[in-house]
RNA sequence: GCGGGCGUGAUGGAAUGGUAGACAUACCAGACUUAAAAUCUGUUGGGGCGUAGCCCCGUGUGGGUUCGAGUCCCACCGCCCGCACCA
């Protein structure tokens, strides 16, 4: 018997599923569809251990559904538009899309080796004009439906680059290239309308039953309905036209507590007193200073800065609260001015202490509270009893405190009851060359129109030079010059691109017809939308997720796609990521030197000898050098045993650390497995115990399978250890073990697909395994006669008995109470509770 | 800062509120071998005792609910993800 050679193996079975076009997609009204998607990669240039795992989890399911007799659709493509181009370009020279397509065909080769089933004759990039060309036409359907627009918004502006920056290219507060302290400015951008649907996409993720209660938690949040009050505080000395603040709060109830009233440094009271008072305009240009997002603003020093301007409370206009302008307050959300309420939230309780400005408690502190270091906060739904109510001093919860409070204050006159989300409409546009240009014209008579469908797509020219920083589109001496397609008219193409998420916000749709010259096609759509799984990080839980849901909906709208699939994803999996130890030795001047997992060996670095420090588990990245290059594990180990290794052990929604003993595991248990099939085929004749060997071969199908159905790969991969053996230890006859044999390649063949084939045609499978059904538990086989009960006695347990499966409750516990150790226990009393719980245990109180 | 999640032997982990540690890794011991590798077999949460057995402790920390908690609730600690221009 020769040695397992997955080298060998692997090359022949995946040219037999091709030949065979096993993997092909095909409509087919006699079989019910099942598609199963992954995110779809970026094109880095190198796969990486990652989506190593995200593809074999999504290639198990596939494969399952297969043998299970549905007609799967399982695609890939490429999330191909993006910075990393650009910055290549900037770098070396190269042409993004050249790059991108280079690294394309590199990642494309790394990753068919893995045996996957998918049907690459469906494959796209979003950078394909064919792609983004019907994009163009969605987004020209979506302005005839009133979802699309411009607004003011604010950027990151590199002062000295004179360009826009992402968040990411952000570095503490300055740009990542010129090293500028970053400053926010506005610009004139285009938005989806998707607030438009904010309560849509909040109530329609109650339907969405196999998704993550965790994802729809956030997705939850970040929609975030509230139901508050907004009324006006009317000013003393303010300058013309700013003699109301409009505020919005949630927590009315509190506004007998209120010292002070926040506005925002972008708020239009602040920009009209920054124009006349330079301490003013100061004072906000540095709240100005870093980053646009919220985190940065939310974890800057709380700075405040009093106006001078006073306005009068609402219930008692002889109470005056200063104005001031805090740098924690976000325009975008409510009114862009709150109320301060100290005593009751600790974010004004901060401010206030720091400003000395008087703490008025409105509810009675809870227990043990002490007013003096933190606000009392009380949940929604916990009692309180009011000492500064305007509706009457009363105990109520938080909640109905605040509804009391709303319907006081519309019956007074004093603002409304609103209902707002947090929700804000989607920024599209982004100023760089590498993305979709969004397909619109600005003319001098006919103002901003879209350009002509007949035109589209709007190609991106390939004749630009990244010699300089910012959008080559507006630089470019040609491209931008064009015809109005409404007057004719000489006018000039947008030069703003669209935001990647667009491209990844419909490609799932366009793998039911990749090929159609409409975005999509009514019947392949209606046939094979929805998603039936969608598997992908958790880091896109929100952003990924809530922009596909919301295009899904405005595809409906426009026609694109059937009313069905505006939820696009019926069920969802976030899976973990891949992690490593990382390997670090100090330089002279005590920096840090990252060093390969195979440049180390038994704690040492190779070629030196020198120790290295470990620091435990963390997310792989090129810069830390912790990475794991799958290409070399198929190498060394074959595509199976990277398959076999990353379902392993780690339950997937989990980080699963890679291990080279791991690996190494993993290669010998399916060396294991293939000597064992070698061994079966050569033995005949009868032996004994198969009838155990076959309840095991059942229980593991049962098991198995209830594994794949609930994305619990790790166990599934234990009873394919457990099943293994019980093969190995049976006795049992030739063709027993030959059966058995033949299902566990069948269990195993969603997983280790290139070993399963080869065990099926070695042992006289029919046909390939990858065609055969998935094979069925015989429930008869999976019951046991008898069950061991334990026997607790006060919830600890002391004994055990075995006990017919069927024997009535009554009977069981007769005999538990005459167990020697439950007598002795007992020492002649009487129980105080007896709980027999059929089947699973006895517990006896005393 | 805000939102969400996770935490179990030396290690990865298993466990519809019902025998904690399945299955693996590592270690140790044995078989085979001149030897090693490979392979096969067995032991292994910690502590204790009168050691065929029995007892105590044990799922990040501290409380709570329950006949019974790794699992549910509250607080805390640590780590991870997201925060709207990274993909």
């Amino acid at each position: 018997m020769s040695r397992f050679e997955p080298r060998e193996i692997e090359p022949k079975w995946q040219a037999a599923w091709d030949t065979a076009g096993t993997f092909t997609a095909t409509r087919d009204a006699a079989k019910p569809k099942y598609y199963v998607l992954e995110m779809f990669p970026y094109p880095s240039g190198r796969i990486h251990m990652g989506h190593v795992r995200n593809y074999t989890m999504g290639d198990v399911v596939a494969r399952y559904k297969s043998s299970c007799g549905f007609s799967v659709l399982h695609p890939m493509g490429w999330d191909a538009f993006g910075m990393p181009a650009e910055n290549a370009a900037m770098e070396k020279g190269t042409h993004p899309g050249d790059w991108t397509y280079k690294n394309i065909d590199d990642m494309r080769a790394q990753m068919k080796p893995l045996g996957l089933s998918i049907d690459w004759s469906r494959e796209f990039a979003t950078c394909d004009p064919e792609y983004y060309g019907q994009q163009q036409a969605m987004f020209i359907d979506m302005m005839d439906k009133g979802l699309v627009y411009r607004k003011n918004a604010t950027v990151n502006w590199d002062p000295v680059d004179m360009t826009v920056l992402a968040n990411e290219q952000v570095i503490d507060g300055c740009g990542w290239r010129s090293g500028a302290p970053v400053e926010r400015r506005d610009l004139t951008q285009w938005f989806f309308k998707i607030s438009d649907f904010s309560e849509e996409l909040l109530d329609a993720l109650d339907g969405l039953d196999n998704w993550p209660d965790k994802v729809k938690l956030m997705q939850r949040n970040w929609i975030g309905k509230s139901r508050g009050l907004q009324f006006a505080f009317s000013t003393i000395d303010a300058p013309d036209g700013h003699d109301r603040i409009e505020v919005y709060t949630t927590r009315p109830d509190t506004l007998m507590g209120a010292s002070f009233v926040g506005i925002s440094p972008d708020h239009p009271l602040a920009k009209h007193l920054e124009a006349h008072n330079p301490d003013i305009a100061a004072f906000t240009a540095e709240c100005r200073k870093g980053g646009t997002t919220e985190e940065a603003i939310e974890t800057a020093e709380k700075l405040g800065m009093d106006t001078g301007i006073r306005v009068r409370h609402p219930f008692d206009t002889a109470w005056e609260l200063p104005v001031y302008i805090a740098n924690f307050i976000l325009m975008d959300y409510g009114t862009g001015a709150i109320f301060g309420c100290p005593a009751h939230d600790q974010r004004d309780f901060e401010f206030a202490s720091k400003y000395k400005l008087p703490i008025t408690p409105v509810f009675e502190p809870a227990e043990g509270a002490d007013p003096l270091t933190e606000a009392y906060v009380p949940l929604k739904t916990e009692k309180v009893r009011y000492v500064r109510s305007f509706a009457g001093d009363e105990i109520q919860t938080g909640e109905d405190g605040v509804n009391t409070a709303i319907d006081f204050c519309e019956s007074n006159g004093i603002g409304h009851g609103v209902t707002k989300f947090r929700l804000r409409d989607w920024g599209l546009s982004r100023q760089r060359y590498w993305g979709c240009p969004i397909p619109v014209i600005h003319c001098e008579t006919c103002g901003v129109v879209p350009e002509a469908k007949e035109n589209l797509p709007v190609e991106l020219p390939k004749d630009v030079t990244f010699d300089k920083p910012g959008n080559p589109l507006d630089r470019h001496p040609t491209w931008r010059n064009c015809a109005c397609p409404t007057c004719g008219a000489d006018a000039q193409r947008e030069t703003d691109t669209m935001d990647t998420f667009v491209d990844s916000s419909w490609y799932y749709a366009r793998f039911t017809a990749p090929r159609a010259t409409t975005p999509t096609v009514a019947e392949d759509a209606d046939y094979w939308m929805n998603v039936d799984q969608y598997i992908g990080g958790i880091e896109h839980a929100i952003l990924h997720l809530l922009y596909s849901r919301f295009f899904a909906r405005a595809m409906h709208l426009t026609g694109h796609l059937p009313k069905k699939a505006i939820e696009p994803f019926d069920a969802l999996f976030t899976q973990g990521m891949v992690t490593h130890e990382i390997y670090l030795t100090r330089d002279e001047s005590n920096r840090p030197v990252y060093h390969l997992p195979e440049e180390v060996e038994d704690g040492k670095v190779k070629a030196t000898g020198e120790p290295v420090q470990v620091i435990p588990s963390a997310k792989m990245s090129k810069s830390k050098k912790n990475v794991v290059d799958p290409v070399n594990i198929i190498n060394a180990y074959g595509a199976d045993t990277a398959r076999w290794f990353v379902l392993s052990d780690s339950p997937p929604e989990r980080d699963v650390e890679w291990t080279a003993s791991g690996a190494e595991a993993a290669y010998k248990h399916l060396g294991r497995v293939w000597r064992m099939a070698g061994d079966i085929a050569s033995q005949t004749g009868n032996g004994e115990g198969d009838d155990e060997l076959l309840r095991a071969m059942h229980k593991a199908i049962h098991d198995v399978t209830m594994g794949i159905e609930s994305f619990g790969f790790n166990t599934s991969v234990a009873k394919l250890y457990a099943l293994a053996n019980a093969i190995q230890k049976s006795k049992a006859g030739a063709d027993t073990r030959r059966q058995a044999m033949l299902v566990m390649a069948q269990l195993m063949s969603p997983m280790t697909p290139h070993l399963s084939e080869e065990i099926w045609s070695l042992l006289g499978g029919e046909g390939l395994i990858a065609d055969a059904p998935w094979p069925k538990a015989d429930a008869a086989m999976l019951v046991e006669d008898t069950v061991t009960l334990p026997i607790q006695i006060n919830g600890k347990r002391r004994s055990e008995i075995s006990v017919p499966k069927d024997m009535p409750k009554e009977e069981v516990e007769k005999l538990a109470l005459a167990h020697d150790a439950v007598v002795k226990a007992l020492n002649g009393g009487a129980p105080k509770k007896l709980i027999v719980v059929p089947g699973r245990i006895i517990n006896v109180v005393i």
